[in-house]
RNA sequence: GCGGGUGUGGCGGAAUUGGCAGACGCACUUGGUUUAGGUCCAAGCGCCGCAAGGCGUGGGGGUUCAAGUCCCUCCACCCGCACCA
């Protein structure tokens, strides 16, 4: 480093120092060494939105951590980055400001790449790709065709968000209140034949085999269980009064086949087979039936839309009893996706049955009460879990007494046995829809023939490339319109046909990504040499809004993937362990107009609470995620150009745990700087240390260096940045106090840059280079605490009197609980506190705390 | 509505999983050094109280020698809900 060396940590220059020094000598480079054991970290790709935000540097800093301490450890390590980049936004950009998708799209990748860089993230970025580049698409297409013959693609009939005025399809979040986000106009539901992945074949697979997933938090899992949702209950017919030729029976399903003998109604879904025939004969039906499909298609805007209902005027026979007649109503609320798409209501005991009962005076007989009480009128439905035993007033099956789940098989054996209805197991998981009537997606590599149909396009004309020449002047898929792309020649036949035009959902192109970065270059999708060395991915990281659906159909994908070739058994699961990462937050600062609209202000235009232009004061709201539109946000980029990326680094990873979100003070940032800087001025005070002999300090500080490789080693283990970054100030401030020789300081402080190094990789550098360290610090191996430096002889313990601390005492780290007891019952204050009487009882528990009980 | 989560000083959070609540950092206060650049150093800092002492982990109740941690109950906020990525 010679007389160069700057007066001052100045991050500006040696940041891209050191990035040219790892690029140099190919630190990052993913390479396949059967010497050494290889980790796979991955990250959450990123859309590329336009620029990077806080929440990548966090999601990725995490992840670098992760890297570079695997690799300090010797494992040869992949860590590489793509592009999630087909999607609506570069499609609303075109219609906005007449940009082309892919230009847009590329253009953006070119400016958050070096947006990126100069976070020095230890990433292999000779395998980035994109989803939108025709190779990675291409291969996509080639997998497609696969599971299209291994049986694992359909077509059926589904509903879409259809806008009347715009004449196109709409995403659930174009949706607002009911009416399309740009025309306005009432949205309709509209059935279309679409393409769906039949996830559903893998339901209980992938239900069980979550238990496997050890490593993944707890949540995750449940949320994963919740939502593919098995059941076990009874399929049954009504048999029906009055109804139309055709529909003499209706089918349920219930899992509480227990309240039988508590039903009052039958429901149907507008989209039911009846309601359908019902209306096209019946204006009174068709007017409900429409006014349902009005609500929308996702579950939370049924399930919060008032409960509404139309009698038919069909009744259905109960099973049981032939003379007992029950209405059939079509309601709002019961879906046509779950179970048979009709129910039986049982108002005692399911809250919407029981608000539904009662706004159309319906009975509400009770089935089963909380043992030891009578039956009686209820105020609101009685639902106690099904592991609680209940005393069933109108059971048919089993015991009088016992548990809901007890009373659920006791039904349905009942019922098998007397020819009502048999048994079943459902899942709530439904086949994943992945057309899309959209451009920039993928496309759907098949072609309609008017004498073949639907025929799938050779694997050899792959990929089928997107037009470029499209335009968005108007609403609607470009590609429906384009003179000429939709025609081509029958793959079969060769007489002429049509493209498919509908692309696919981008959660195809982020299902399989994982698999892709070990072979980004590949012909084939995989190459079974890179697949077998680089799955599983060992570390993923991205943000728990994935935990469903993302997360879900990657699984998916995998099972698929090896079910057509493309994957080894090992890899069905294909995230060992998986992390998910809180958001970084920032306070919201909010003025308000002349018509009391709330005005949002961007953190650097405030200054101790007053607009900087202005000097009106602003109202402080609570931190929230950083979004444009609150205008709480921080760009990195000027972040990095005033502190250098370590201080961004070192911010996103302290205070708050990883799972949990940060918030972004500027503050906490300028403290995070000048903490950096303060290593930086004492790594050079301790380098122009003179050598001298021992020192009395030396042994403290040798013992705090152990306890920090000891304490930073764990908490990097086990995800706890935050921890990792308070034992390296701990350090720090022990380092700069010690009265140490020279060479116990230097010795310290280049295990201080080894520690720091995953954070702050650059400042890492150079204190490592200052104390004479060998080569890169990104190079060298991780350090090893020694457990004898880390063990005290003696030990202090709080004494408690009846459970409040009063004094403490120091032993012997190795003292017997006899010994400490004496010790104890000795001291002074604990004397005072018996006043001659001898202590009922003593608690001792080694090493921690004694409790003395008067 | 359903599913999942979170709640500890002025602020972000820690607590070895039932054993000293507040590690570490920010902010703040006091003192010192130096004043040019974004200073540095030392000490203090949960709340009430002059003190002794009392109170304190979203609210209420319980189990225990001992509860932030376990149980019951209530409240607030956040995330997901299948066409946002």
């Amino acid at each position: 480093m010679s007389g160069e060396t700057p007066a001052r940590y100045q991050p500006q220059t040696t940041e891209a120092k050191w990035q040219a020094a790892w690029d140099a000598a190919g630190c990052f480079v993913a390479r396949r060494d059967p010497a050494r054991p290889k980790y796979y970290v991955l990250e959450m790709f990123p859309y590329p939105s336009g620029r990077i935000h806080m929440g990548h540097v966090r999601n990725y800093t995490m992840g670098d951590v992760v890297a570079r301490y695997k690799s300090a450890r010797g494992h040869s390590v992949l860590h590489p980055m793509g592009w999630d980049a087909f999607g609506m936004p570069a499609e609303n950009a075109a219609m906005q400001e007449g940009a082309n998708p892919a230009e847009w799209t590329y253009r953006n990748i070119a400016v958050m790449k070096g947006q990126m860089k100069p976070l020095g993230l230890s990433i292999d970025w000779s395998r980035e790709f994109a989803t939108c580049d025709p190779e990675y698409y291409g291969q996509q297409q080639a997998m497609f065709l696969d599971f299209l013959e291994g049986g694992l693609v359909y077509r059926k009939a589904a509903v879409v968000n259809w806008d009347p005025v715009d004449m196109t399809v709409l995403a659930n979040e174009q949706v607002i209140d009911g009416k399309g986000w740009r025309s306005g106009a009432e949205v309709e539901r509209r059935e279309l034949t679409q393409w769906f992945f039949r996830i559903s074949e893998f339901s209980e697979e992938l239900l069980t085999a979550l238990d496997g997933l050890e490593n993944w938090p707890e949540k995750v899992r449940l949320m994963q269980k919740n939502w593919i949702g098995r059941s076990r209950g009874l399929q049954f017919g009504f048999s029906t009064v009055d109804a139309p030729e055709g529909f003499e029976r209706i089918e349920v399903y219930t899992t509480r086949p227990d309240t039988l003998m508590g039903a009052s109604f039958v429901a149907v879904s507008p989209d039911h087979p009846l309601a359908r025939h019902l209306e096209r004969h019946d204006s009174e039906v068709a007017a409900f039936n429409a006014e349902c499909r009005r609500i929308g298609t996702t579950e939370e805007a049924l399930e919060k839309a008032e409960k509404r209902g139309l009698d038919t005027g069909i009744r259905v026979r109960h099973p049981f009893d032939t003379a007992w007649e029950l209405p059939v109503y079509i309601a709002n609320f019961i879906l046509m996706d779950y179970g048979t798409g009709a129910i039986f209501g049982c108002p005692a005991h399911d809250q919407r049955d029981f608000d539904f009962a009662t706004k159309y005076g319906l009975a509400i007989p009770t089935v089963f009460v909380p043992e030891g009480e009578e039956d009686a009128p209820l105020a609101e439905a009685y639902v106690p879990p099904k592991t609680e035993r209940v005393h069933y007033v109108r059971g048919f099956a089993g015991e009088e007494v016992q548990t809901g789940d007890a009373a659920v098989e006791a039904a349905i054996d009942f019922c098998e046995s007397r020819g009502v209805g048999q048994g079943v197991t459902k899942f709530r998981l439904r086949d994943w829809g992945l057309s899309r009537q959209r451009y920039w997606g993928c496309p759907i590599p098949v072609v309609h023939c008017e004498t073949c149909g639907v025929v799938p396009e050779k694997k050899e004309n792959l990929p089928v490339e997107l037009p470029s020449d499209v335009s968005f002047d108007q609403p609607g898929n470009p590609l429906d319109r384009h003179p000429t792309w939709r025609n081509c020649a029958c793959p079969r036949c060769g007489e002429p046909a049509r493209r498919e035009t509908d692309t696919m959902d981008t959660f195809v192109d982020s299902s399989w990504y994982f698999a892709r970065f070990t072979a980004p270059r590949a012909q084939t999708p995989t190459v079974a040499a890179e697949v077998d060395y680089w799955m599983n991915v060992d570390q993923y990281i991205g943000g728990v809004e994935h935990a469903i659906l993302h997360l879900l159909y990657s699984r998916f994908f995998a099972r698929a993937m090896h079910r057509t070739g493309h994957l080894p058994a090992k890899a069905i699961e294909p995230f060992d362990a998986l992390f998910t990462q809180g958001m970084v937050t920032h306070e919201i600062y909010m003025t308000r107009d002349a018509r009391g609209r709330p005005v949002y202000h961007l953190p650097e235009e405030v200054e101790d609470g007053k607009l900087r232009a202005t000097g009106e004061a602003v109202q402080v709201v609570a931190s929230a995620k950083m979004s444009k539109s609150k205008k709480n946000v921080v760009d990195p980029v000027n972040i990095i150009e005033r502190f250098g990326a370590d201080t961004a680094r070192w911010f996103v990873m302290s205070d708050s745990p990883p799972e949990r979100d940060v918030e972004w003070t500027s503050a906490g940032a300028e403290a995070t700087f000048k903490h950096l800087s303060r290593v930086w001025a004492l790594s050079e005070r301790i380098a122009a240390m003179p050598e001298g002999g021992p020192a009395p300090g030396d042994g403290d500080l040798m013992r705090a260096m152990h306890r920090a490789i000891d304490e930073v080693t764990r908490t990097i283990e086990g995800f706890a940045f935050n921890k990792s970054i308070a034992a390296l100030y701990t350090f720090t401030n022990a380092l700069a106090k010690a009265e140490a020789s020279g060479a116990a300081s230097r010795q310290a402080a280049r295990v201080l840059a080894q520690l720091m190094a995953p954070m702050v990789p650059h400042l890492a550098e150079e204190v490592w280079a200052m104390q004479g360290g060998e080569g890169l610090v990104t190079e060298a191996a991780w350090p090893e605490a020694d457990p004898a430096m880390l063990v005290s002889d003696t030990v202090t313990l709080p004494i408690q009197i009846n459970g409040k601390r009063r004094a403490e005492i120091t032993v012997a780290a190795d003292a017997t609980k006899d010994e400490v007891e004496k010790a104890a019952l000795a001291d002074d204050a604990v004397l005072r506190f018996l006043a001659g009487a001898a202590p009922k009882k003593v608690i001792v528990v080694p090493g921690r705390i004694v409790n003395v009980v008067l």
